[in-house]
DNA sequence: CTCCTGCTTTGAGTGCGCTCTAAGTCAAGC
DNA sequence: GCTTGACTTAGAGCGCACTCAAAGCAGGAG
């Protein structure tokens, strides 16, 4: 079938390996992916566009348990609606506090590494006045 | 000595658990810590500030082994100023580009959970019309 | 003196998220 | 038919950052 990719294909596209792919399936992450007659996975083009979405999460530091959980709220179908957002709005919340930390110690390092230019600086006009 | 530390006082000070401060000290990101009469360890009250750096780098993501890097340069004196400021900006631009990353994600999700929020109107309009 | 608590050490165990190995299957190319 | 190479599976192994276990000692309370 046309859009139909191999898991060497799927791995290029989205860059994770084989490896991760069958292992993402194997705990649920992803629904059973077809197989063609001599049993290989056959991923659907639209796979593509979940896998990027568990990508997203993951480069957001979801733990992969909530993202099985998310999965199989989403394999339930619409009535999981208001529990996937909830799930999402929770995690969505520690991102941007994560992000606020990060920006403060981000600060305090700029200033620290500030400190530390000057401190070369003076160093050199010691050894090297004038 | 006024000004000298139990590891419980110090474990309780910081937040690091009494295993993680002699973990730290055996792996070097902390230089060898006194000892009383009876072998246990009396830390000095300026080792707060180190252990609250330690703790700062650990928050924005830095590796164990860059920091013990980073200790055994401190370690080392004024020499290594340069290579100090050297591996902090480093880091300091991996986490900027880490929380420009994170915020692009946190938007794309902050906008999905929107869509979830429109879904979840709309679904319950079509089962309570009017 | 005995018991208890809190520390000491070395080294093993844990949880996470992959990552790889081994052994086997299948389809294509020579 | 045989070889090659990409795939399959179940399960073991790895790197990170702790975290805990076991065995033992030091000092204080009773």
């Amino acid at each position: 079938m046309k859009g139909d990719l191999s898991i060497r294909e799927v791995a290029q596209a989205t860059g994770l390996s084989a490896h991760t792919l069958r292992y993402y399936e194997r705990i649920g992450l992803l629904s059973p992916v077809g197989r063609d007659a001599g049993g290989r996975r056959r991923f659907a083009a639209r796979d593509l566009d979940w896998i990027a979405f568990l990508q997203r999460l993951r480069s957001m530091g979801m733990p992969i348990r909530e993202m099985c959980e998310y999965a199989a709220l989403r394999r339930d179908g619409d009535s999981t609606l208001a529990a996937r957002r909830i799930l999402l709005q929770k995690h969505f919340d520690r991102v941007r506090q994560e992000i606020a930390l990060l920006e403060e110690s981000a600060n305090v390092l700029e200033a620290k590494i500030k400190l530390y230019g000057e401190m070369e600086e003076a160093a050199s006009h010691f050894c090297h006045p004038e």
